[in-house]
DNA sequence: CAGTGTGAAGATGTTCACAGCG
DNA sequence: CGCTGTGAACATCTTCACACTG
């Protein structure tokens, strides 16, 4: 109750104002009100200040937010003012449109190792990675200190996986696969089901 | 206040427990409680009775769930007792993704039309689709009866696709574009951003 | 008596009005 | 004077204890 005051909601957004201040930044705007940022985003404008309060006052009374610090202490809140080496397994659908997904760049996420266990997919090259064999992930993981694994392999693999990830001594895992994996508590997952995006939406159709 | 006493998050949680009741389905299991389903998902045993005493009293006290039941119950409150077809525009990384993403069949949902823009990928079939052009989305649209349009383009054309899919007359749009869409109320947005997650991930960290 | 269904308490998240500052 | 920062009211969601029932 004492140490986490700051809502897990107001921690998913700030991605989306990071987006937004990048897009100010890039038509070379140097303010930026909280009614502004509201305005262009799903939120009202008391959320925003609410939101970036929690943090400090990063805020000028009667002027509003500097884009360029906006951007910076969004970037150190987020820890995204370093690069995040990742490992993929898995490269069937999911797995290569993450190989190549545009949206990582710029928060510094980058794929430095991919695996899967098909033979036929195992040497080829897409974007900058070749594709090694599942096989020595653990070995492999252990060489390099990377603190992501990405799961993108069918869900009866999925805890096997995982399993060896956190033998490997990984840090956090995203996981595709519809199944709620078991680790051990120190180790971060984040669970991503697109199915339930459309479930949501056509409930309230 | 009153006609939607029934918390978005609850819905957010059926599909998850759908998904677990068509695996015990698959072992054959006939009852289950609602202890057993917390034991594995990442809900508590409270929460689970709580979330399906909003629909119903589907349970028998003493006993549990019938999981045929259950299932058929679930499938009625998310409308997925009946098929979803749904138009996909922008066939890149993501959206081929989706195009062979096998955890559409299960809950009814199927792409029947894709678009693109770029002349070498128009006339390519991926599973059983012919990707058209994106030129006639409109006119496509408003021949066949597609309620739900899936935006998988670069960020800079969402709104303008939108645009198109809304005065066709649709009714709900799941958006991977990373753009907040400006719509019409009555038409439905879910807005999906993977980057997210691997931010929420590494805050955490 | 085992396990559901639920009201009430507690926790978390959002909105609002306005004090306070540049 | 304008816009941030914030405490307090409000709304939503979760947990819990236990009454109830097959």
């Amino acid at each position: 109750m004492t140490f986490n005051e700051i809502p897990q909601e107001t921690i998913r957004r700030l991605p989306m104002y990071l987006r937004k201040v990048y897009e100010l930044l890039d038509k070379d705007q140097s303010q930026v009100s909280s009614e502004q940022l509201a305005r262009e985003l799903p939120v009202n404008s008391p959320q925003v200040r609410k939101d970036l309060s929690y943090f400090g006052d990063f805020g000028t009374r009667g002027v509003g937010y500097d884009v360029q610090n906006l951007a910076r202490e969004i970037r150190s809140i987020l820890h995204l003012d370093r690069t995040w080496p990742m490992a993929l397994v898995g490269v069937g659908n999911i797995g290569s449109a993450l190989l190549t997904y545009p949206g990582f760049e710029k928060k510094g996420f980058t794929i430095e190792m991919a695996f899967d266990q098909a033979p036929e997919i195992i040497g080829q090259t897409i974007g900058q990675i070749t594709i090694e064999d599942v096989a020595n992930l653990e070995t492999r993981l252990r060489q390099e200190d990377i603190p992501i694994g990405i799961i993108a392999v069918p869900s009866p693999a999925a805890q096997n996986i995982a399993d060896c990830l956190v033998e490997a001594g990984i840090e956090g895992i995203v996981n595709f696969a519809p199944t709620i994996l078991q680790v051990p508590e120190e180790v971060h997952v984040n669970q991503v089901d697109i199915t339930i995006e459309f479930c949501e939406l056509v409930y309230y159709l």
